[in-house]
DNA sequence: CTAGATTGTCTCTTACACAAGACACATGTA
DNA sequence: TACATGTGTCTTGTGTAAGAGACAATCTAG
């Protein structure tokens, strides 16, 4: 087959290696990278710089995008010639949060433990082999720490990250992980092993904590959820000030534990 | 087996117009006809069942589903041979949530309506020249009248039809409306001349209440949201019982106005 | 004013995605 | 046992959608 998926976002995909020359991409695969690139830019976007965002003709965009359009999956935004996501997504995307108890339930969890706390609280998956914050409560401290739904981050910077690679292969992790993964937004760079050791101590724990690791003043507490299956399904977690007591932690660690334990409970 | 829809929530068709026993259809048309036939179906599907309910060709749909669930558009379900909606298309829609600002405030308005008056309120948009419940809140009530979020209803049956039409020309509504659309629940006919008829007065007056229409119970009201160029954007509206007093209703409608109208005032 | 960039629509060609259909492997049921 | 029904993977041909490019309109500098 052709080079199976590209499909990695590829904001700005460094150096021109990739993409050779004109190769003719499939319509629906120009979709994908449209809803893609929205998501990435969270703006609306005009048409020709849509086009060029995702690296395609002029004409072929504009005739997906008509059709997107027609279909309500993309909506004209405001000045008229720029595009966004439109009604129809919202719609799925509910339809989605109705069919999966889990998120149902999740989210409400996330809520509930933000409003206890007052510290920011989120739910995480893996979603196509990357750590993906699909919900999250800001919390109530005068400077939240907050972050935004559908964010994607490497696996390697979060508590939640270690916990939901619990039980897979060596080789697995080795290919979720690219490099650039293992280097810190501060430039700190993590060894492979010690984050598959990492991996393995957080699952056996039963919860994971992080310091320092995505800024240096915060801390990431995270518990798993399992699926009926016993597989980590995705994590709860509290972004709390670096400088929080350790009793105060292991509070809030046994209270995610317990709430985590709750959502485990599949009907 | 499928259909028995009481509610017509539309026997066939997608985004295609003319469907002359599709020979060769472009490979994004499947796909939106996938998501529709999951969205009218709120379950996951046996790709074969998938495959005849979109009337396709089994290969085309096995190669489509595998790119979508690569993708995260879709998601294999618990038993691994059916499909549902995925967390792609669920981060998709909170980005559209998050770029639309009536969208937001008008969930929270409705939210806010129904805990007030304990009574099921709704939000509701043109999509795509459907009428289209975008989000509702159940209501207190014993038995409570609820309606599912997507749900697309044809435009006579509701009050918000007769707002969300106002400012069309004649010839616009005539095209959005069906014969079938005409004919309520219980077999009543309506005119479209009445209909139109409505549609000024509604308009006019700013509110619009419908009785015993959908059902021989409920009682609708609602009220137009604008846009910032006059038009009439969403409604919301709440559903009542229909025995509900003269006097209660009009300070119902007074809220429903005062809160649209706030509503209105777009950033 | 001209020169350049951008937008939206069109036409034409050909590479390849859709579709048909064969296959192996499960099921269930008479 | 045979017999139907369903599922998932292949391969192969051809109708057509993706892409190149030309076009007029519309901006926006300078």
């Amino acid at each position: 087959m052709q080079d199976g998926n590209a499909l990695a976002v590829r904001p700005e995909a460094g150096p021109d290696e990739d993409k050779i020359a004109g190769s003719r991409e499939k319509g629906l695969n120009r979709v994908l990278h449209i809803l893609e690139f929205l998501h990435a830019n969270q703006r609306a976007i005009g048409i020709g710089d849509l086009a060029k965002g995702v690296n395609a003709p002029r004409s072929t965009i504009y005739t997906l995008v008509r059709s997107l359009v027609d279909a309500g999956l993309l909506e004209m935004a405001g000045d008229g010639n720029r595009v966004y996501f439109g009604k129809k997504l919202y719609l799925y995307g509910m339809d989605y949060v109705r069919g999966n108890d889990l998120l149902r339930r999740g989210r409400q969890e996330v809520d509930n433990l933000s409003r206890e706390t007052g510290e920011t609280s989120e739910l995480c998956m893996l979603q196509s082999g990357r750590y993906t914050i699909v919900h999250s409560s800001p919390g109530t401290r005068p400077f939240r720490i907050s972050s935004a739904t559908g964010l994607q981050i490497p696996l390697p910077w979060t508590a939640s990250g270690r916990l939901l690679l619990a039980g897979f292969e060596r080789a697995v992790i080795e290919d979720m992980v690219s490099e650039d993964d293992l280097v810190l937004p501060d430039g700190r760079r993590l060894l492979l092993d010690d984050f598959i050791e990492d991996i393995a101590t957080a699952g056996a724990a039963g919860y994971c904590v992080t310091s320092g690791l995505v800024d240096a003043y915060t801390k990431c507490l995270a518990a798993p959820v399992f699926s009926a299956a016993g597989k980590v399904e995705a994590t709860i977690c509290l972004v709390v000030p670096i400088d929080t007591s350790e009793e105060k932690t292991g509070d809030l660690i046994a209270l995610l534990r317990e709430r985590a334990a709750r959502l485990s409970i599949t009907g």
